[in-house]
DNA sequence: GTCTATAATGGGATAGAC
DNA sequence: GTCTATCCCATTATAGAC
């Protein structure tokens, strides 16, 4: 069940009318009907990104897509190309977001210490925060795409369409852990590395919300409950940097 | 390229002739050469397991495995039925030994500690230790074998075939648990729980070798480093729970 | 137990009318 | 941009000879 999304919006503005040079004008995409266009783009593209949560991109036929979609199947190789074209075109459309929610969330934290270095509780809580408020609270899209981000994370790297998708991520961990490293000036970089890796490692698994601590806690815990994990994670994992620092 | 398994063994031994009871016979199997059968399931079972590893459930054909195990097709079905049976029975294979491992190392933990409290990053340890010593030391079937076990662990519980697998490990956590609680004991069940399933997540990405970490630290960590993981990752874990306990 | 052959279905991708 | 129809190949599974 797609979300409804409202805005249309033109894509893709044509360039402006400047020709200095003048070259022969390119041959450009014929004047057809764009307005329905990107409504059935984004429908693919919401149930190809629940499909491959639930069953994996090889567990997920592009006629199951389309048909989740409300689709023609050939629609789906008119707008994306491959299957392979559209896993990524699924991983590609929020990273940036994402990725601009985890970075801005840092800088608040580094910009609030000023001069000082920032509490390193903080900086995991914002790593950890953007992820998790998109999952919780934009919607059944977002959710379904931080899931399947987790899941590609947890692929080995031979696997050929997971390491396009991770990359996008490597310069913020590289933000966070030069921060990190401020805190523990006397820590060796390995380690730092190290320990990081143990808290992003554990996220991945918490994101999936794979449902292993619901059953294993008798109910205690609820992996549904992103908010409780965001807490206490990071309270856990500072306790661990803290008590490594010596 | 499955490694070479010495030992023949009878599987089955048919029961000894007593029937007190008069009962007719029952239909038996026929007596069928059965010497080469437990090579070629084997067979089977080693590429499964490899095959299954690097390109999961639906990304591996039993073609592909038929062909890796330099057997035929058509015994792939013979053997093991259906496909999901033949994943089943390679998750089947090593759980009860694997089980069995962490077990006799938390008891040795507990029996260790006679009367007193065995020290929760002991604990910690004998919970990570055996998988590692397994993927290490055992031979590449055992090391194919953790990282399958470890995805299995990343997929949403509402794929099908996962919650069978990841049962066969619920009570070594149980038992995990209950030693951790008897260290902490002013601190929630909830908390505990929470904490250990943190370290298990870990656990479970670390385990899969994905690589991550070794792009992200610029070479300084290698995810094929499990020695060394287990190492830190006992001790930071159990920082952790010592932070928190206050 | 092992082999060949084949059934029956589903997969990704494309052609061409509208 | 959308639709129908279709190509061609891979898939799981089974039948039956050896």
């Amino acid at each position: 069940m797609p979300e409804v999304r409202k805005e249309i919006a033109t894509i893709e503005l044509p360039e402006p009318v400047s020709n200095p040079e003048g070259k022969p004008s390119k041959p450009r995409t014929p004047r057809i009907d764009r307005r329905k266009a990107p409504l059935t783009k984004e429908k693919i593209l919401d149930a190809a990104e629940s499909l491959f949560v639930q069953r994996g991109y090889y567990g997920t036929s592009l006629r199951d897509i389309s048909k989740a979609a409300g689709v023609q199947l050939a629609l789906t190789h008119y707008h994306f190309g491959s299957k392979e074209d559209l896993f990524r075109a699924v991983i590609d459309r929020r990273a940036e977001e994402n990725v601009a929610s985890m970075r801005d969330a840092l800088r608040k934290v580094v910009n609030a210490a000023g001069d000082q270095v920032p509490d390193p509780q903080a900086v995991l809580h914002a790593f950890i925060t953007p992820p998790i408020e998109h999952s919780l609270r934009d919607g059944e899209g977002w959710r379904n795409y931080i899931r399947l981000l987790a899941q590609v994370a947890n692929l080995p790297q031979e696997e050929s369409i997971v390491v396009p998708v991770n990359i996008h991520y490597d310069s913020v961990v590289q933000d966070v852990i030069v921060q990190l490293r401020r805190s523990y000036p006397h820590m060796s970089a390995t380690d730092v590395h190290w320990y990081f890796h143990f808290f992003q490692a554990a996220i991945t698994h918490v994101l999936i919300e794979s449902g292993l601590v619901d059953r294993q806690s008798g109910g205690l815990c609820k992996a549904s409950d992103l908010d409780t994990i965001a807490e206490k994670m990071t309270q856990f994992f500072a306790a661990g940097f803290k008590g490594m620092a010596r």
